[in-house]
DNA sequence: TATTATACCTAGAGACACGAGGTATAAGGC
DNA sequence: GCCTTATACCTCGTGTCTCTAGGTATAATA
């Protein structure tokens, strides 16, 4: 669909903290899921998502770690891999009522009635 | 609740034409109906708004008028009412679907289960 | 050997929400 | 008459963030 950046812009946060939740990720592996999960309709750009990472880390919300790619996907390959950090899941909560609320918000004029 | 920054920047141009749907509005009226509709969840600024109207009118997606308020309302006060042009009801049409495909994206990574 | 996929990165441009300020009028309290 | 509050419009500057357009390096494939 090619959302508008103004939409993109306040989900990316909410989802690397929602991705992170089980398991980490290194970026270039969120960029594909969240390709794949959403089925092409949110299609991340690298630009924005590694700047964000980076933000991220530099708030406390998630931590880095290099390291090896498992020899049975990518031997050889070194890649970035993503945790969640305390501060995170924290923050995870928080932005998920958030979207909750704001779901609310937005349909209750988009789909609402009259004034 | 006091949505961050960037999640109001996706939905203040579609609830402005989907206010403007079915009838016109003053900026002002739209700050109160919005915060009204929305149980207080949403919260629009002035200096928000109405750069958001002119950028809107001069998009040709709105026009606006200067009238009198009427009598039985506020008598002697004038008012600068917005419509919403043909362009605009197509783009309210597309930003409509974009929202909805968007909450569908949004939701599958949110809610979701595993990778 | 050349191309594609993987995997990371950044600098600059452009867009836009918000805070903080401003103007002007009407109504109500004292 | 004066002061405050509500109505109703506006703009400028700051800060944040997405995206474009590049870049580097390695592995696999043609």
């Amino acid at each position: 669909m090619d959302f508008s950046k103004d939409l993109i812009r306040g989900s990316i946060v909410p989802i690397v903290l929602a991705l992170l939740k089980d398991r980490p990720m290194y970026g270039y592996e969120m960029v594909k899921v969240v390709n794949a999960r959403t089925g092409g309709r949110l299609e991340w750009k690298e630009g924005t998502l590694y700047p964000t990472l980076h933000r991220l880390q530099a708030g406390g919300f998630i931590s880095a770690r290099w390291a090896d790619a498992p020899a049975d996907e990518a031997p050889g390959r070194k890649r970035k891999y993503y945790s969640i950090a305390r501060k995170g899941r924290t923050e995870l909560a928080r932005r998920r009522e958030e979207w909750r609320q704001f779901d609310l918000a937005v349909n209750a004029i988009m789909l609402g009635g009259a004034t």
